[in-house]
RNA sequence: CGGGGUGUAGCGUAGCCCGGUAGCGCGCCAGCAUGGGGUGCUGGAGGUCGUCAGUUCGAAUCUGGCCACCCCGACCA
């Protein structure tokens, strides 16, 4: 194999790094920190976008869209807020260029100042809210629940591809409610949406938790979130549910009267995914051959690759396979037939691998004699002999199969992969052999976090939602503890 | 923003210490053979060596500035 991606054990962030950059799916842009996504990786997007997009539908949401640029002064609002975004803000400043006077192509012009500079968002709680502002007056504008599909831009000190850049594309979710009640079911409603698409559709399986203060939104009462456990033991959050409180209601003053009569304040949350999820998704799944995708995300769910010597035996495939194509779309399985004749078959078959497609036909002149065809599968590389009849049914179980497959791979190796300690000992010996979850007792105070986080690099990913309750001793200062919380080092 | 590293053809790199006509692999183009796992052979095209300056008869190579990128940290979805 001429193009190997380098080896996971050596260097994960290489790896990861050449298996995206290989699989065509990204690459560095010309811009500082930002990527271009290449049309096969942004097939995956569209994939995910379109069954993220048909849940929050199915949950009663519509999409609009806000402004890219927001007036600094809307910024300092809600003071938390800024706080948390402040140093990672892209700041518009002028508003026209010019020819350089001594002819060095163009300058900024200076006489073009903005009176008030405006930042690019970099999320867009505040101004939404200042547009709901004008949206809501009564409790029967409530609740209003908007999603937008948007880029935002934060300056990152350190980008990767897909997983921090400095451009992303991602959803945002921003609803108000009436009662405090109404917003944490919001609040934990599309949390349970994100994690039933992680889990049935990347086939990466989540746990569903709250964040400590310090892990917190910027502006949040409380952020729940979902956290995916990476190949190299890593923890990743992959989306996270903000119940926001009246905070941004209070800050961009956004009441409304009540069936009494009696003016209130309203609630709020808000809720993201970004293209991280891709990240996700490649360091879930993918092995040194390539990417793995999951079945129901894959944008070829099968190639089919002919073998053949001449034009005539290529013909008859043709004919062979036609039908069978023809068989497989109408069960709505989205098929290439590669029949290039300027590439090789055993180059196909490598690169079809490096892309994930999860399901490889393979057709010759044998098989056309036969009635059969090769069908291998790209999850456990497992290659065999299928007969013709009810092709398209078996191949639409395999596709199951594997998708089943891929989830439970990875949800063994988050098992074997999640260590329960209780001694500081154990903890920084977990952390240091085997990486992974590690739950642990923590005496629920920020400054003990803080201080695990200096000393080992390992944070609190989260309260898991359906931790139970058991009294024991903080693995640091020794103080009581009623649950243990789930610790990593995460990207 | 701190520490380290790297910039040579589309990609990956050798050459740099010790200055003297810029080399290799992949990819690309052409031809022939091949075709059930990244084919083989033959021929060919492609480079102001990141950039600016300095030293020198002569700089990819030595010196200095600048720029870009990568890795490790801090920060973060």
């Amino acid at each position: 194999m001429s193009e190997q991606l380098s080896k996971r054990s050596e260097n994960y962030s290489q790896w990861y790094q050449d298996l995206v950059i290989k699989a065509d799916l990204a690459e560095n842009s010309a811009v500082r920190g930002c990527m271009v996504i290449k049309p096969y990786g942004y097939a995956i997007w569209e994939k995910m976008q379109q069954q993220l997009d048909k849940m929050f539908k199915e949950t009663g949401h519509v999409n609009a869209y806000f402004p890219l640029l927001i007036p600094k002064s809307f910024f300092s609002k809600e003071a938390s807020h800024v706080e948390g975004f402040a140093k990672e803000c892209a700041v518009v400043t002028h508003y026209r260029l010019k020819n350089d006077p001594n002819g060095k192509g163009v300058i900024v012009d200076e006489s073009a100042r903005l009176e008030e500079e405006l930042i690019i968002r970099p999320t867009s709680e505040t101004i939404i809210w200042n547009t709901y502002k004008g949206w809501i007056q009564s409790y029967r504008d409530l609740p209003l629940l908007i999603n937008q599909w948007a880029n935002v831009m934060r300056w990152e000190m350190r980008t990767r591809l897909f997983l921090r850049t400095s451009e992303f594309l991602w959803q945002e979710g921003h609803t108000a409610h009436a009662t405090a009640e109404e917003a944490i079911g919001e609040t934990k409603q599309m949390l349970d949406v994100y994690a039933e698409f992680a889990e049935n559709f990347m086939a990466m399986p989540v746990i569903k938790g709250i964040k400590t203060a310090n892990e917190r939104f910027a502006g949040a009462e409380d952020t729940m979130c979902i956290e995916a456990l990476m190949q190299d033991g890593k923890a990743l959050q992959a989306g996270t549910s903000h119940f926001l409180g009246q905070n941004f209601a209070k800050a961009f003053d956004v009441k409304f009267t009540t069936k009494e009569g009696k003016q209130e304040y309203v609630w709020a949350t808000s809720w993201g995914v970004s293209t991280r999820l891709m990240g996700a998704l490649i360091m879930s799944h993918s092995d040194d051959e390539g990417l793995v995708l999951p079945p129901k995300l894959a944008p070829i769910q099968v190639v089919i690759v002919p073998i053949f010597k001449n034009e005539e035996q290529l013909a008859l495939i043709n004919e062979k396979v036609f039908a069978i194509k023809k068989d497989l779309e109408a069960k709505g399985i989205s098929v290439k037939y590669d029949n290039r004749d300027t590439y090789k078959p055993g180059w196909k078959f490598a690169e079809y691998e490096l892309k994930g497609v999860p399901v490889r036909i393979a057709i010759g002149p044998r098989d056309v004699e036969q009635g059969t065809v090769e069908v291998a599968r790209r999850d456990t590389k497992e290659k065999s002999v299928y007969q013709l009849t009810d092709l398209a049914l078996k191949i639409e179980n395999l596709l199951s199969q594997i998708q089943d497959n891929i989830y439970k791979k990875a949800l063994d190796f988050r098992d074997a992969n999640t260590y329960s300690v209780d001694t500081w000992e154990e903890f920084v010996n977990a952390l240091d052999t085997k990486g992974g979850f590690i739950t642990a007792h923590w005496d629920g105070t920020p400054e003990t976090e803080q201080k695990i986080k200096e000393m080992t690099k390992a944070t609190i990913r989260c309260i898991p939602l359906n931790n139970r309750k058991e009294n024991g001793k903080c693995i640091l200062t020794g103080s009581p503890s009623e649950q243990k919380v789930v610790f990593a080092r995460a990207y």
